[in-house]
DNA sequence: CCGGCGCTACGAAGGGTATCGTTGACAGCA
DNA sequence: TGCTGTCAACGATACCCTTCGTAGCGCCGG
């Protein structure tokens, strides 16, 4: 029994964790050398690739053998973890309110004409798609989906 | 050196204080012992007192006495802890794209007509503020309050 | 007046994160 | 062949979060 170690699975990322998942999204992959690289070497070595293990005990990264180093590769995707990430605020910030979270947004940002004619053609295909008709039928309680990693 | 004093002053709240915080935005204010009904009872007393100490530590709540009791309430404002969520999401998640983010959240939910209007016109609010123009003497001011009721 | 109850304060235990120092392996080079 | 630089693994350290156990205090009912 107790086939795989699940260690610390479908968890959210830490600060840390975080900064290096988003350089691993961004170039696609890195070894411990670039990554500390992209973060700004501000960080040691070591301490890179600390958290790139515990990444990977996580199930968040994987490596391959690249000569003498590892290269390391995200294996959860930036929009999941985003979702996870907005579901959160949403829910416990926000209560629920996604208009209340776009008000927000658009209140700390400026955005170009371009970018807000973007946001409103996501909202139209949304709004054809999740409603075709019928608007009061569900009252989608904005619960936690479930989402997978 | 370089230490992580990057999340201490109320700039990012853990797990159980944005549990916490949470309660306390949506109700106002409470006691220990209502915040820890609202949060389903499952922690122990001391505990939500501990966090709810650490969060005044920190500047996020404050207490009054009321009868032999403390009665607590948020001194940050939910809109500005989600704010800067949403920053951090937006620039370590989506590599700044707003865009993105809106696209990953309507993705994950079924949004209403009326949902999705309000959004737009938050859109046309923002359209018209931030473009390079000139801003209209009406600030349509996004507080949390006259919303979603 | 006294005991119980509710409340806060103190602080410790358990687990996790973040940062390194050191060690051992190995490849390239003089 | 021996030195040097790069790399991963291990272990240590320091700090933080979360959960409580326990103690002390004031109030109220009997």
């Amino acid at each position: 029994m107790s086939g795989q170690q699940d260690g610390r699975e479908g968890r959210g990322f830490t600060d840390r964790e975080l900064d290096i998942m988003s350089v691993l999204w961004r170039e696609g992959s890195g070894t411990v050398a670039e990554v500390r690289e992209a973060l700004g070497d501000d960080a040691g070595y070591t301490t890179v690739l600390k958290i790139l293990q515990i990444l990977e005990e996580k199930g968040a990264v994987r490596h391959e053998q690249e000569g003498r180093a590892y290269r390391y590769f995200p294996l959860v995707e930036s929009v999941s973890a985003g979702g996870r990430a907005l579901s959160r605020i949403v829910n416990k910030i926000f209560h629920g309110s996604a208009e209340l979270l776009l008000a927000t947004l658009v209140e700390d940002r400026e955005f170009s004409e371009a970018e807000i004619e973007r946001m409103r053609s996501i909202l139209d295909r949304a709004g054809r798609k999740g409603n075709a008709g019928e608007i009061s039928a569900a009252h989608p309680r904005m619960e936690n989906k479930p989402y997978k990693m």
